[in-house]
DNA sequence: TTAAAATGTTAGTCTTGCATAACAAATTTA
DNA sequence: TAAATTTGTTATGCAAGACTAACATTTTAA
């Protein structure tokens, strides 16, 4: 039984497991340090946390694997942050980059609530196009 | 010349004292302590480094008073927190307080840029009822 | 005006998350 | 295949931010 909660900065190297993972079938924990920008030391503490977790199968030397509860909790992770950018760019304008930066931020703390609400407002904006050519214009 | 970059934890802190301020023209540490659910320890902890970064006046058993980097600086996390809130509450339809609890930790996050255009957003929202009031019956 | 209560401070500890340096294992390549 | 390089681990330390317990000061009230 996976413990549910993880910390922001778990939150991002459990995304970054995955998302290797679902790139190239693998991940080494030199390509987590360079996409999060820690140390290879760090990577090795935040795995055997995430292992102890149960989100990731993990031990010395071995290949990392993400666990079904893994995948879940990485894919809520990842849906939070899109349709945080989305709403950032295609609602407000914001430059991709910005947009990604500040998700990558917000996905930690956004509730599941305001989350769903958001994802629909984000539907219903890109339902009146109008509208947001109005703002954008205004 | 107060050093600029704040903690989140820090901004709190300096939030609380502006708000106590307005609110009774003066601030104790036993209040902060109860506003922000922690320990009378960890606010002396805090309002000495506050102090050290001259966001505000303070000593040992002395009073608490705001500089006006204090003031211009928690004015500034005071107007992300309302827009944040506002966007939540007034244009998705979140409760009051779940926009407020999640507008406290984003206020730490959003960049300028990007409290700009949600304030303005916000504002054009606000001048097109009809648009929200289709969204919420959606 | 003291004794009790409330408030504030200090000292020491814990946790999280990061770092560097030294060492171990695995991989690459000459 | 042996040496060099790369990758992974461990040990250790630091900083932030919180805590509790003990002590100091201030305030309240008997």
């Amino acid at each position: 039984m996976p413990e549910a909660k993880l910390s922001s900065s778990l939150e991002d190297y459990l995304e970054c497991v995955y998302n290797r993972i679902n790139l190239n079938g693998v991940v080494k924990a030199i390509e987590i340090s360079k996409d999060l920008n820690v140390s290879r030391a760090s990577v090795t503490e935040a795995l055997n946390k995430l292992a102890q977790k149960e989100y990731i199968n993990y031990g010395r030397y071995e290949m990392i694997s993400i666990t079904e509860a893994g995948i879940k909790k990485a894919r809520e992770i990842i849906n939070k942050h899109n349709v945080i950018q989305s709403f950032f760019e295609d609602v407000l304008g914001v430059s991709s980059s910005e947009a990604a930066n500040t998700a990558c931020q917000i996905e930690h703390i956004i509730t599941e609530n305001i989350l769903e609400k958001l994802s629909n407002f984000n539907k219903f904006c890109s339902s009146e196009p109008d509208f947001i050519n109005r703002f954008k214009n205004n």
